[in-house]
DNA sequence: CACATGTCAGCTCAACTGATATGT
DNA sequence: CACATATCAGTTTAGCTGACATGT
């Protein structure tokens, strides 16, 4: 006797917040693994179009600008200096301070990442027409910034 | 001075992935923080209405139902069964088996976590009006159909 | 002194992987 | 024997905290 699909209960399976959780996860999936053959990671590419938007930083601010710990940035620029992608240089205005820069090979890796994400981001919205994806987008940023600042916790995103 | 915002730069803003993120980073600690003010956790929640719609079944039965592993639901259904919501009784019919029931309290909880989980996903999905939030959950259900099944590792949600 | 910065070491918790005992 | 079930022990990783040395 063939088994009936052990099918999740429909009120399960339509929770906006459980549907948001999944999609969010594979999603997530879609771009480690994605980001991961082109030999980075999600906070490399943050790390590198933020000093690529912004400009050389400290690693305080580029904290700031991505959303990355202090601690964990470190890492980060660790494994971006190591490939040759940024530079790490005392300031000479505040000794505290590391000034990263972006290198010229930073700026190509820059340039192929975003590449490949937003080819990843039609990947995770392909089901979705062009204006059905302008919508959704919308709805998320209404979302994010609507649930921005209630933070009790940290937030990293 | 008043120092500008350390903005994040728009194209990180932006990105559909790092949004879904973020929503889903704040969707979940909402509701986890909402679930804990009742003393639940979602498991309990996955584990009760799955039990509630499709009656009593095996752990194992459970698992596939909600998406919990195996091992983790033993103590899912160990805290359960602590709290009276449920009752872990062998299979006679199959002595491998632990066959779970919702009990009466099990039950006078579940509808009390189906109110707690309505008022929740409210909040969650405040910002947009009704029908903005038909459109969405749409949306939301289209991508995860698209993206099931093409798991190449195991997932939960 | 209070405060900022970069760094390190470590916690916590959820997702995930066996391995094993019992039973079919 | 191959397979399913419930349970337990353990790994891994990300998010997050705390402390500290250096400097302003």
């Amino acid at each position: 006797m063939r088994d009936d699909t052990p099918a999740t209960p429909a009120s399960l399976r339509r929770l906006p917040s459980r549907m948001l959780a999944g999609v969010a996860m594979h999603t997530d999936r879609l771009v480690t693994e994605g980001l991961a053959r082109a030999d980075a990671r999600k906070w490399h590419y943050a790390a590198l179009v933020a000093l690529h938007e912004a400009g050389p930083a400290s690693q305080a601010e580029l904290s700031k600008r991505t959303g990355i710990y202090r601690s964990d940035l470190v890492t980060v620029i660790n494994e971006l200096a190591e490939r040759g992608f940024v530079e790490r240089a005392p300031d000479p205005a505040d000794r505290r301070r590391n000034v990263i820069t972006l290198t010229p090979e930073g700026l190509g890796q820059v340039r192929r990442l975003q590449e490949l994400i937003a080819e990843l981001q039609d990947e995770v919205l392909a089901p979705l027409s062009r204006p059905e994806r302008e919508q959704f987008s919308g709805f998320l940023a209404r979302l994010l910034e609507h649930h921005a600042g209630r933070g009790s916790s940290p937030e990293q995103g």
